[in-house]
DNA sequence: CCGGATCCAGCGGGATACTG
DNA sequence: CAGTATCCCGCTGGATCCGG
């Protein structure tokens, strides 16, 4: 990270047309992929999914933040793409347990990556932004090194 | 990608207390990062300055579908963040350059990751819900070559 | 316990017109 | 050429009530 290009893996095939052909619908995968992370809580919830299987409530309870619709929308979701599993155990009080599949599970990289990145560089994000970091943050709201102060 | 929770890198630090802490106005820089990758635009701004440097209507012609607005905004953000450098050369008719800073360029890498996640499981993705990958299109909007390289 | 249905505020984002 | 300003629509996402 010096110089502004130096040889950056791949996303770039050397050379474009000219104007990047499809965006019309965007149906491009990449984009699909990309709204996915984007959206607020999609992430949240395959992190926790990464750790082991979790109940509906179990979930909804360990967000914090969520709502009920959101975290429904949010699973739906999820398993429409194959990412999440939802089990239906046939007990008297209905129990779901949501899942990561394995193509789920492989996400799990590449998000690490990013997120990666985000911690690396908050600080000279938060520095040109003005805004300071306020603290040394790390990463609250995804477990990652923070006790267990109470909520 | 076989087992379902093998060992991902970094992102949950192996244990979580219980409830995610914070997610209540999450400040966190993952977040922040996330919803910018989750931006419709950005992106594709980013990846396509990656290549070279380019001019405003440059990148307006270059991305077809974004509006002067939209585009201005992206760059406006992006340029806050730190990701962007806008230049203005002084000429009779106004002359603005956009480049990418080391930190924009260096986001590239954690972004090709996501890239090249969705093109290897796009066919899963698809064959899950059911929407055929519309023919082999590939990375129209991304133009993603091959070889991720050692990064 | 799980989640669907409805109502509603906010803002992302497109179209258009105007300025320096 | 490089924006800015305005209008306006649709989707996201929260709150709440309801049903199995």
């Amino acid at each position: 990270m010096s110089a502004a290009n130096t040889d950056v893996p791949s996303l770039v095939s050397t050379r474009l047309p000219s104007p990047v052909p499809s965006a019309e619908h965007d149906q491009c995968p990449v984009t699909e992929i990309l709204r996915r992370v984007g959206d607020k809580w999609s992430v949240l919830v395959v992190v926790l999914l990464g750790q082991r299987t979790y109940r509906f409530n179990e979930l909804h309870r360990g967000i914090d933040g969520i709502s009920q619709r959101m975290l429904t929308r949010t699973l739906r979701g999820l398993e429409l793409d194959g990412l999440v599993l939802r089990t239906v155990h046939p007990s008297v009080p209905p129990s779901v347990e949501y899942s990561l599949t394995p193509l789920g599970s492989s996400l799990l990289h590449p998000l690490s990556a990013l997120a990666d990145w985000a911690l690396r560089h908050q600080l000279e994000i938060a520095a040109v932004r003005g805004r300071p970091a306020h603290g040394s943050v790390g990463l609250a709201g995804y477990g990652l090194s923070r006790s267990p102060s109470g909520s």
